[in-house]
RNA sequence: GCGCCCGUAGCUCAGCGGAUUAGAGUACUUGGCUUCGAACCAAGGGGUCGUAGGUUCGAAUCCUGCCGGGCGCACCA
């Protein structure tokens, strides 16, 4: 509707006044109408002619448009446009799929490196890039969800260091096989703490640890599993494995399609840094790098002197891989907002070999979660706020009856939170304030939902007459909830959950707004306003699903 | 030093391909449950949109300088 009518203004202009415009209509507020336009503006501009007047001639032809109920010019040349009911109503049904069927995307985020803790930065970018893909598989995309870790490099010998002197040398590797399985993650995260630190303390242990470093790719090159170091290095990389999977399954994300460990990327790679050596890639000082000074970057190594693969060349090599598994149109990959020169860099040496295949990256950075007083978190420090803390704290706060609402309502109390933010800035975030169960907030939508289907569940009346006749505060709900296609498609197009969380909290307080006010059973107007609620009950429902919120029945 | 990002109400944030009176939540003050679920609703105070200029009929939004903060800049990921 909106899009149609855009076009149809569009060609109404060109026809009055013979001039080419886009143009766009906007959501002004309830009172001007439901839609509003500046073309009048912007076309009196260029043709230096009074902008009133050429709104008023505009209008006058646009209100004839059936569609329209009335179009009235304001201020200095807006044109206010009211629906008619039956044009608002006629918005209520569609099937997004069609918007974008047929496009592939590979997304790729969450990405945690074995051996180490899932802490508050991953749980925020594992909800942010689950409720991304399923709001581009609403619109009809067919989204690959990748996940890409490090299971060899640096932070993996800071950790075998760790464990070596925790157990006493490789020889008793047999002394991790007792450690009960609940401690495991935590107990992997405490020896790369003590691995990590020691790396900095002195550097005749910064040299050990390099060269279990070079162990390691030496023993995944070989496929070495009977070392005591392989049995050791196996054995705590599917603790990991196993702890990530069931920690997505606790937060009830999306699984998925498939893990890329470093270790499976190497070879890719080194394969393809040295077929563009030297037309991408240069030698210099024994390494192998990328000058990105060409195109305003900075030199980059790729393969170390040591002839190891940078975190670099193995991200090439993951980028080769996915590809291969499924091919796509684009590849939206998400990682911290530091991480985003280093991106470029990545995509200009992509682009000096293989253009077509750079033109499809497309880097979605985020913020840092950080705590009130702003201090960022560094598990390097050992100084994390956990990902498993969070939900501990939140579900602690909850109270409810039964387990599996309690879990629903933390759940959604921390997503929604999360995922309200405009993706790319920081995150605030205070354990014991930032979390409400009030205002605009999950719990709040949650209850609001709940609350209608309480009324649905008293009568199953619902009306299958026609809702033209809406009036008053039926039709300010109806006029909201005939906005939410628009708000999913524009999620999709700019990868922005936050936009659906404004929406819905602005639907369910309209919603709220028209309860308080208007009795739905019992009342004169039942049948019309049942069916209202069961509209405005499935439209938060499902957008809440595309966050990744729960909606419980009750609470 | 070079580059990127960010400064909107006490706090946490929307709005930022210009446009009708700058919005929410929270906190504070007050009113509303014998009536479909009060985790709700209503009302009030609180902002020269970091700052100084520029473009424009019109700027929180675009451009420039400055101030303040964050991040990145060769063998870490």
């Amino acid at each position: 509707m909106k899009q149609q009518l855009e076009l149809e203004i569009a060609a109404l202009v060109s026809r009055l006044f013979s001039a080419d415009t886009v143009v766009e209509l906007t959501r002004p507020d309830e009172k001007f109408g439901d839609f509003a336009t500046n073309v009048a503006l912007q076309l009196a501009t260029a043709a230096n002619m009074n902008p009133r007047a050429v709104a008023t001639q505009l209008a006058a032809e646009i209100e004839s448009h059936p569609a329209i109920a009335s179009a009235t010019v304001a201020g200095p040349g807006f044109i206010n446009l009211t629906l008619t009911a039956a044009a608002l109503v006629s918005m209520l049904q569609a099937d997004l799929t069609a918007v974008n069927h047929g496009k592939r995307v590979l997304l790729e985020f969450s990405c945690p490196n074995a051996f180490k803790e899932l802490h508050t930065g991953h749980l925020y970018q594992t909800i942010a890039g689950d409720a991304i893909g399923r709001i581009l598989e609403a619109t009809g995309v067919t989204v690959f969800r990748a996940n890409f870790g490090g299971d060899v490099g640096l932070h993996v010998a800071k950790c075998l260091y760790g464990i070596l002197e925790e157990i006493g040398g490789e020889t008793e590797y047999t002394k991790i096989f007792v450690i009960d399985q609940a401690a495991r993650p935590e107990w992997l995260s405490s020896q790369y703490v003590r691995g990590a630190a020691a790396y900095e303390r002195d550097e005749t242990i910064k040299a050990q640890i390099a060269a279990i470093n070079s162990r390691v790719y030496a023993l995944q090159a070989e496929q070495d599993h009977d070392s005591d170091l392989a049995k050791i290095y196996w054995e705590c990389r599917d603790w990991s494995y196993d702890y990530f999977k069931q920690f997505y399954d606790d937060i009830s994300v999306q699984p998925f399609d498939k893990y890329y460990p470093e270790s499976t990327t190497t070879e890719a790679g080194l394969a393809i840094v040295r077929a563009n050596t030297p037309q991408t890639f240069q030698e210099s000082e024994g390494a192998v790098v990328f000058k990105g000074e060409s195109v305003g970057l900075h030199t980059s190594v790729f393969i170390t002197s040591k002839g190891l693969p940078t975190y670099q060349t193995k991200d090439l090599g993951v980028i080769m891989a996915e590809v291969q598994d499924f091919p796509y149109d684009q590849r939206v990959i998400m990682t911290g907002n530091d991480q985003t020169e280093y991106m470029r860099v990545i995509f200009a040496a992509l682009a000096s070999f293989d253009p077509e295949l750079a033109a499809k990256q497309l880097h979605h950075p985020n913020g840092t979660v950080k705590f009130s007083s702003g201090q960022k978190m560094s598990s390097r420090l050992g100084n994390v706020t956990r990902a498993v803390d969070v939900l501990c704290v939140v579900s602690e706060a909850v109270a409810a009856n039964d387990l599996q609402t309690r879990n629903d309502i933390s759940l959604g109390a921390i997503k929604y939170s999360f995922l309200k933010h405009r993706i790319g800035g920081d995150i605030a975030f205070d354990l014991n304030e930032s979390i409400r169960l009030e205002g605009n907030s999950g719990p709040y939508l949650q209850y609001a939902h709940t609350r209608a289907a309480s009324i649905l569940k008293k009568s199953n009346e619902v009306s299958t007459e026609s809702l033209d006749a809406i009036k008053a505060d039926e039709r300010s709900l109806t006029r909201k909830l005939a906005e939410y296609n628009e708000v999913i498609i524009k999620a999709a197009e700019e990868l922005m959950p936050h936009l659906i969380c404004t929406y819905l909290y602005e639907l369910a307080q309209a919603f709220n707004r028209f309860y308080e006010n208007n009795r739905v059973i019992g009342d004169d107007r039942q049948a019309i306003r049942l069916t209202l609620v069961k509209i405005y009950a499935d439209t938060l429902k499902s957008g809440l699903v595309l966050l990744g919120v729960p909606v419980p029945e009750e609470m």
